[in-house]
DNA sequence: TCAGCCATGAAACATTTGTTGCACGGTTTT
DNA sequence: AAAACCGTGCAACAAATGTTTCATGGCTGA
């Protein structure tokens, strides 16, 4: 006989409910709208807040066609396992070729990047802005591409704080650094798979310290962000033939400048103030003209 | 002392990590790693994948100031409950003002930028590709801000073309390497408003020389752009508040090194896997867990 | 009405779970 | 050098789990 497509086991369940004996469906009912506590929870517990017997989990999950409880929330548990990478993958542009083999490529490129954006947490940013508002001192770190980042961010810092903020391993070798971390000041990390050896150096001595850690990788599991206080995520993957994304880095760099700008209210504002007519006095920049 | 913001049970325990001893340490990565198998499937199952002992689960949750794994369990698999308002998609909250102003600014910010991501103008960035292809030799500006966004394109450049990439004044003052542009080369000068005089400069000397002059610019009529062989426009401008936008300019260069890269073909694809394996020997990455 | 059937709850079952005590080996302290 | 300590794996433990059996009660059909 034809069974209809069983895309889940949920919809499996929804669709053997009418045949089913009053006690069952009442418990199936029960587990479809908590199919979430029906793989964490226990049968009894359940049992016990669906007001049923716990017998009834294991008769459901043979009535519709398991070998007990254990293999239905089994194949529950897989169905609503989040690995699987987002929905998202839009991609089903065939690759051209010919001479705008190159422009689709960037397009598609430049595409993916924006779709990444959004995705970042914005939560952990202005978290971690207040813990740089409340450092009296602040250090950068970030080794081969992420070193951009890291230069960017101190210089935007810089620019409302000038005697507070500084690169790690600027001037001389790292380990002269690590050993100034204090209590009360933050250290910034700014990593991606591959993780270099240097930066994790530097996220264990600012733990150690007791500095506040902030790091801004690719991943909870990055050994940077171990330990650490905030952990800001962007994504790095790319499509073959380009290098890691460095776009959501910069973004939350960024970000992160502005909201600390933003809680050093007018005391910032006024060196950034400071800063730039310093900066015009020395003729830094083209006027702008008519 | 404020205590940082324990804001799920898997961020205490990814600050308690590195304090811990080593096996806990692993642990405590596994859980940190597959925090949805740790809600679902037994402590032996874990143990077994993990390749460890059962009892290391235990003494995890009690290292971490639960009373066992049943009670860390508990925090895990609560925290993942979907139907609270996740962390993550905190997205489609109303404007509030409020403690989460700074939220919502970010929020803005991130959406801004990735909506102009994609109006980033895309040939042009696949003809400046194919001019630097072509350069004999490659020469990188960028002042202040920018200066990441320089020392990023010189870092992916390098990766493949080590020998032909060099940052204007990175070994000295500007003007030593200003007299040394040559025909057939490619200058890139990256720059926004306000524009530095440093930056002009640099186009000034690329324009005479006969080299192709690339600029990554926020207009057309930026001073660096002017005579210049391909111009790459990115959106600079951003709310109040914010400092100017370096999130597009970073896209652009990564296009551009892409692109390029891909132009190289097998040959630029030998340099970067040398360059990669010489890397490697030197162990500056973390080598992958297992 | 009686037999047969099925749904249901309670209790007993074997298994698996999380936990804890113990012994071994390494390091640090006295 | 001895002692105290800590991290770790192993094995035994009680508790909890999912399953099964059994007795009960209601229903249907002869």
């Amino acid at each position: 006989m034809a069974e209809p497509a069983k895309s889940s086991p949920l919809s499996e369940l929804r669709i053997a409910l009418p045949s089913l004996p009053m006690r069952l469906q009442e418990v199936g009912r029960f587990v479809a709208a908590n199919d979430y506590d029906a793989t964490t929870r226990s049968m009894r517990d359940l049992a016990a807040e669906a007001g049923a017997d716990p017998a009834a989990f294991t008769r459901l999950a043979k009535a519709i066609g398991y070998s007990g409880w254990d293999e239905l929330r089994a194949a529950l548990t897989e169905a609503r396992r989040p690995s699987q990478t987002s929905p998202f993958s839009g991609r089903a542009k065939g690759r051209r070729h010919g001479p705008n083999a190159d422009v689709t490529l960037v397009i598609d490129k430049l595409e993916a990047e924006a779709a990444g954006l959004p995705r970042i947490p914005a939560q952990p940013i202005a978290e971690a802005a207040r813990a740089l508002h409340d450092a009296k001192r602040i250090w950068i770190t970030g080794y081969r591409s992420c070193r951009s980042v890291a230069e960017l961010l101190n210089y935007e810092l810089r620019l409302f704080r000038p005697e507070q903020v500084q690169l790690v391993g600027a001037s001389g070798p790292d380990d002269l650094d690590l050993g100034a971390f204090r209590p009360g000041e933050a250290v910034i990390v700014i990593g991606f798979l591959p993780y270099t050896h240097a930066s994790v150096r530097v996220a264990q001595a600012a733990h150690r310290s007791g500095a506040t850690l902030i790091a801004i990788a690719d991943s909870h599991s990055a050994p940077m962000a171990e330990g650490a206080d905030h952990v800001l995520l962007f994504e790095a993957a790319s499509p073959p033939g380009f290098f890691p994304s460095l776009t959501g880095a910069i973004a939350i760099a960024q970000s992160l400048a502005a909201v600390t700008f933003s809680l050093g209210g007018a005391a910032a504002k006024k060196r950034l103030e400071n800063t730039e007519a310093r900066l015009a006095a020395a003729t830094t920049y083209v006027s702008e003209k008519g």
